[in-house]
DNA sequence: ATTGATTTAATCGTGTTCGATTTAATTTGA
DNA sequence: TCAAATTAAATCGAACACGATTAAATCAAT
C-alpha cells in the first residue's frame, strides 16, 4: 500500500497501454488482410484507399486525404502504383487545373467482390456479435476524435 | 427488407469498418504522440521500443521483437539509432555471439520520467474511467489474438 | 570432428508515412 | 491588370515495416 510512484497510473506494464493495444490490433488487421490483399495483388493502405473509392467514387486527392487522414505526399505515390495496376484512373480536373481528380476504372471496381470476401472472412473470424462490434467502433471513433481535438488545442 | 447485398454486413461505409477505426485510432495515437517525442528527440516507434525496455532490460533483439511484433529488418536500424543518440547500448551475449543484448544507459532511463509525462497527458485529455480504459484494452487484445491467432490457422 | 541443419541478426528492395519544400494554378486586392 | 497570397498536388529526405536473402554462430548427429 505504501509503493505508489508509476503503478497507479499505468506504470511501465506495456500491455496496460491503450496505445499498446490499439498498436498491436492495427498490427494485427495489416498481418491478417496482408496475404489476402496479396491475392488481388494490392497493399493494405491501397485496399483502405479502394474502400474509400468504393464509398464515393472520383474524388480530389485532398478529398481522400482529409477521408483517410493522409495527405498528398503520402497518396500521390500510392495512386500512381493504383494507376499503374489499373485499378484507378488519374485527371487534372477541368474547372480547376491544380485538382486531380481520382476515379475506379471498371478492373478497380472489380475489386469490389474480392473485397466483400476479405470482409466476411475477417468478420467470421471475430466471434462477436454485430452490436459489439459496433459499440467497440464507437469507442475508437470517441478516442481518435478525443486525441485529434486534444492534439489541435495543444498546436494552437 | 428485399435489398440484402452487401449492407447487412458493413458495406463500404469504412466508417462502419473496425479495421478502419482502428486505422484511424492508432493514427491518431500517432499524431498526438508525435509532436511530445520529438521533444524527447525520439519517434512513436521508438518510444514504444523503449517502454519494452522500461519494463525489462537486457533484451534480445529477437525477444523485443517478440514484444513488438518487429523483426530484425525493422529493429536492427531502429535501434541503431537509438544507439546513436546514446539511449541504448547493443552487444554480442558472450554465451552466444549470435544474439545481440540491447540494454538502456543512464541517459535512456532518464527519459522515463518524461515518458511518465506523456503518458498522463494523453490519459488527461481521454475523459474516461480507468475501469474504461482497461476493459477497451481488453476487447483489442481479445481481437489482436484472435486475429493473430486465424492467420496462424490459415498460413497452417 | 566434420558435415548439414538451424538460429540470430543484419542487409536489401519495395512500399508507406510524414515534415518540409517546390511548382503550378487560382484567387485576392491594390 | 497585375503582383502577392493562397491552394493543390508533387517532390524530397528520413524513418518505419516487411518479404526475402545472407552471413555467422551454434547445434545435431553421425
Amino acid at each position: 500500500m505504501a509503493e505508489k510512484k508509476t503503478e497507479d497510473f499505468q506504470g511501465f506494464e506495456l500491455d496496460q497501454h491503450l496505445c499498446f493495444a490499439i498498436y498491436k490490433a492495427n498490427h494485427a488487421f495489416n498481418r491478417f488482410y496482408k496475404p489476402v490483399m496479396k491475392k488481388l495483388g494490392i497493399t493494405y493502405p491501397q485496399y483502405i484507399t479502394l474502400l474509400a473509392l468504393f464509398e464515393k467514387d472520383h474524388q480530389r486527392v485532398s478529398e481522400l486525404g482529409e477521408r483517410l487522414f493522409l495527405e498528398s505526399n503520402t497518396l500521390t505515390p500510392l495512386l500512381k502504383r493504383l494507376e499503374e495496376m489499373g485499378f484507378i484512373a488519374r485527371a487534372r480536373s477541368k474547372e480547376d487545373e491544380r485538382q486531380v481528380i481520382v476515379s475506379l476504372t471498371d478492373a478497380g471496381r472489380g475489386l469490389s467482390d474480392g473485397v466483400i470476401d476479405i470482409q466476411h472472412c475477417a468478420f467470421g473470424n471475430l466471434d462477436a456479435s454485430l452490436e459489439k462490434v459496433s459499440e467497440l467502433v464507437d469507442q475508437l471513433n470517441d478516442i481518435q476524435r478525443t486525441l485529434t481535438a486534444a492534439k489541435e488545442k495543444v498546436s494552437a
